[in-house]
DNA sequence: TGGATATATGAATAATTGTTCCGCCGAAAA
DNA sequence: TTTTCGGCGGAACAATTATTCATATATCCA
């Protein structure tokens, strides 16, 4: 049997593999999108508080929260006129936090 | 005392240390570099075996390799004129495979 | 020494991305 | 119904980024 490494991969990443994978990360890329997800770590927030909170506009909040929202990091609840935004997988918050504690640790 | 989420974190994230963090996953965040990070999980790997693993350029590589040299992301050992390069901290691995493992689960 | 090889680097270009601005829609309030 | 408010979406612009090309440095081999 060939070698594998400890996370259990043998070969190099498929083309369209990587693409995704690299989007996923990308989502976490971004200074505003950073302080968002730190924000909703906190429980839901909607798209006003978001903007208040991180300092950049509403309609910059809506784009990042599309993108978020296309690669199912986010879920809604609509109430009213507002959109509540959350982190249902609690996975996505480990991955971000650890990316976090990693940059904490080098200060 | 105030609320705290389970990774510990209960302020927003500060402008400066979310630029860093974004700076750790934008290295995360390309094709070529999520393809070329799957090949020194199996061990290190000079420049041009990446660039031929990968299907890029050698030049491509070094520039890739130059970031995530500055991120400290990974580390060379020089022999002969070659340039082996590694991913000395396993912490990054595992954040890594944890991005890579999260899609492989959504397909 | 001279030529070939491996990698690094800077400049230029091409592609992608974040933000702003504007208008739109749907829900609440008047 | 009309107005107001919260959020969405597209287009345009600015900024950033990946890649290529040309050149440079260092090492090996003849």
């Amino acid at each position: 049997m060939a070698k594998r490494s400890v996370h259990g991969q043998m070969e190099i990443l498929d083309e369209h593999t990587s693409a995704h994978i690299a989007e996923l990360f990308t989502a976490f890329g971004d200074t505003s999108r950073v302080r968002i997800l730190s924000c909703l770590s906190m429980g839901e927030q909607n798209v006003g508080a978001l903007a208040k909170s991180v300092g950049i506009s509403e309609s910059a909040v809506s784009h990042h929260m599309r993108q978020l929202r296309h690669l199912r990091l986010v879920s809604t609840r609509k109430a009213g006129r507002e959109v509540y935004y959350r982190v249902d997988d609690p996975h996505i918050l480990t991955l971000f936090w650890q990316g976090v504690n990693h940059i904490r640790e080098e200060e």
